[in-house]
DNA sequence: TTTACTGTATGATATATCTCATAAAATAAG
DNA sequence: CTTATTTTATGAGATATATCATACAGTAAA
């Protein structure tokens, strides 16, 4: 992890309508000023859960994957993240301390605002609070959304589901390199590396995708989605 | 569904200090003036997943449970959920419609607040904003949890954490008449009926729980906390 | 370069869970 | 009160998934 040297202005950001946009210029200001950027490598934890919550973050660069760890120490990755998403905006305002852990996919650029900053601009400009609440929703809402679909897959659907949701959410492309082992792709659909490695194997040798190492493409993508439809 | 006669105020009602506690005495006129009661019988639907949003509201009495149906037909219950607690907060600032459906386990008085006035104390009151970010937090959290915990578990830990929550959170007694039938149990732990019902016999012939059609009794709470716990 | 470790890969076997079938009890509908 | 439907209950067999074992490739550390 270390700082970033090339902060750039808020105003120039790319995803500041987001959240920002409903900023007077007097606020941008506060914003920008109590802000940090920073840069975090592959496996580096950003964020651990249980720790005390000093500043709003949000994604500029990268990809991380949010994460709960077990009593027995087995994680369960709840999302990935993409530039533009507030990693921490769930547990901000839960007046408690960090509620996911955050680590790093690919290397990953972290734009640190002071919590209490933001307080205060909820404080006074109700249409960002508003904006706020509503990226609340739909954070809550996509986690959930996710587990229900994974939840009523078998291996294979949510093997599907999941390499679906690389190449049309995060790559948009079909042929892409993972940015998850195997192992965490079993634990963000709930089965074991073993079957996890096995189904993918199954795909490639049924001819939906082909493998190299972490390079995967998808050549029969209406299979896929039919697997993925299926279940 | 039927509108409630004895409408009291706000003032009065024992859950405002999750939420109203910090609105003035004018802004807690506003609430009680855009203020319905309705009550629902077991099995009506109160919010149907798709739904305009048109009122903010909480439960004042009885039991709901919050779901998603999928593609096929088949529901997956999110939560339960108990007086005090805002069924559908989730929703209301993600700019769409209504995101679970909301069905009645007991009967349930539901106060419905019109979402305008929300709106507006929200814009217009930071501590009432604030508050609603926090128990927003806590609400998605809560699902997030629970999804987090039964997913780690098989049948019997499942059963047993879900027979926890009942005594523990809900009826804060080891004797009570289950809200839920097998099926529904079932679909909250993502189980089938058939072995929903299997394992609630098991735990019967063990003498772990007594069972008398909806009733049950939690006579060795030690063992059923291990079986919980051991997953 | 050697060593250790992690990730990918695959097979065989054990186990958990689902499915299908059937039946009685409980509840809802007429 | 009678009939229909849902719920609870249980068994046997089919299937999905986990577990354990082994091997080799890739990567990081010494």
């Amino acid at each position: 992890m270390k700082l970033s040297n090339d902060i750039i202005n808020c105003k120039s950001c790319v995803y500041r309508h987001l959240l920002y946009d409903m900023l007077s210029d007097e606020e941008y200001g506060e914003v920008n000023s109590s802000r940090n950027e920073m840069i975090f490598k592959r496996n580096e934890v950003i964020i651990q859960e249980g720790d005390q919550i000093n500043d709003f973050m949000y994604l500029r660069k990268g990809l991380v994957k949010l994460f709960k760890t077990n009593s027995k120490g087995k994680d369960q990755i709840l999302s990935i993240n993409k530039p533009g998403d507030f990693i921490n905006l769930l547990s901000i305002f839960s007046n408690k301390t960090q509620q996911y852990s955050v680590a790093v996919l690919e290397e990953t650029h972290v734009c640190l605002v002071d919590i209490n900053t933001i307080l205060s601009l909820v404080k006074k400009n109700s249409s960002f609070a508003l904006r706020i609440m509503n990226r609340m929703s739909h954070i809550a809402d996509e986690i959930i959304h996710n587990r229900f679909e994974i939840n009523q897959r078998q291996v294979k659907g949510r093997v599907a589901y999941m390499l679906r949701f690389l190449a049309e959410q995060i790559y948009h492309k079909n042929e892409f390199r993972m940015p998850i082992t195997r192992r965490e792709l079993g634990e963000l659909i709930s089965m074991t590396t073993e079957n996890t490695i096995r189904t993918m194997s199954e795909f490639k040798n049924d001819g939906i995708i082909e493998m190299d190492g972490k390079n995967v493409n998808i050549i029969d993508f209406d299979r896929l989605k039919k697997i993925c439809e299926m279940g």
